[in-house]
DNA sequence: CGCCTCTGCCTACGCATGTTAGGTTTTGGC
DNA sequence: GCCAAAACCTAACATGCGTAGGCAGAGGCG
């Protein structure tokens, strides 16, 4: 019987495809071990095991959409950069479902400070960057873009908009606006707190 | 030997605190038999099973949740509704971490109609009522406030924002400043839409 | 007080999954 | 053509969900 030729990248791009089609859950080492025709116990020399195999998706997923969003936000400022920051998550998030609910997922801190995690912090802040804002207000204000879009996302795809008008889209362009407006109309400072700076992980 | 007394209240209860306290994935109908001291097959006369299980978790926590806001959000409007608001929901989501968990599932429409879901965007839309928003701006605000409260805690929770500067209580207190400046300067619609209003479930 | 029925809980089973241990076969370099 | 390092397999154990059918305790009724 000729080999499978499973390796780590396989694997990990076939358990991102089972977790866009099947969803996060079903990516287990038997499933993933039936669509390669091989026994479950053969991915143990190339993965640790089920956790592993979905830490790799994670990564995998904040990679794609890290590059998806430096794509989108290139050479766009202000609201159109709002605009494309909303729009390329959202994108990626229902293109690739079980990717994006990968990342939801806490990884540890070894594997989140090699990850893309701090890229997406980085987009972000550029992204912000003609708004004029100072640390640490930079710093809150990319909080809650991320915030905001992670919780977004979260809400429409899982259909909390879906029985109620005005329709959802009608809201993702009012939420634009509404953040280009917050972050024009920026409060100033009320208590002067301590210095600001550096990245989170995780969009 | 005297009997367990199960019932599918006092199995919810029980439920609820093992998520709490080991997270929702430990809610398991075998898990559940041991802390009763109980086969686990004995469980199935009151509840359908663990998705039974953990969607009652989710319809207690919705419930609670909904309480809790109700309480803190008495007799405030404005700013200092907001801050409630968004403090009431992290307190609940960090006190009982495996509810809050357990009411971000997707429930089947059945359920989610006749759970507190409703209930939470009344209390926002009401929280929001001395910006005297009109529709459908009020909607979308509603909807613009629950998925940044709903995006915060995840990313709150999941850790996020540990490893950088300044700590995320700082930021929380920005966030509604920073919402209350986004309600007052709210944006003049450009394109006029269709009609409003309505409620949405999961807060 | 004793019987009888109902139902709460049990035993027994089948099946799926994750994971480890140790053997066998294929592959590719020498 | 050989031989070592992999790649993959079989076997086995543990844990989990869920169904079928049996026993016995609890409370109603005479």
């Amino acid at each position: 019987m000729p080999r499978a030729g499973l390796s780590p990248e396989r694997l990990t791009l076939a358990a991102a495809e089972l977790a866009d089609r099947e969803g996060l859950h079903a990516v287990t080492a038997t499933a993933l071990a039936r669509h390669f025709g091989v026994a479950p116990a053969s991915l143990y020399s190339h993965v640790r095991g089920t956790l592993d195999l979905r830490e790799r998706v994670a990564l995998l997923g904040l990679q794609e959409s890290a590059d998806a969003l430096a794509d989108v936000l290139a050479g766009r400022s202000g609201r159109a950069a709002l605009a494309a920051l909303a729009a390329g998550y959202r994108d990626y998030a229902t293109a690739h479902p079980g990717r994006w609910a990968a990342t939801r997922t806490r990884l540890d801190p070894a594997a989140a400070a090699t990850s893309a995690g701090p890229r997406h912090a980085a987009l972000a802040r550029a992204a912000l960057g003609a708004y004029g804002l100072d640390e640490p207000d930079l710093t809150h204000a990319v909080r809650i873009v991320g915030a905001l879009v992670q919780g977004w996302i979260e809400l429409e795809t899982a259909g909390s908009f879906d029985h109620s008008d005005p329709p959802a889209a009608a809201s993702r362009e009012r939420l634009v606006d509404a953040l280009d407006a917050m972050f024009r109309a920026w409060p100033a400072t009320p208590h002067p707190t301590t210095t600001p700076q550096t990245e989170d992980h995780t969009p």
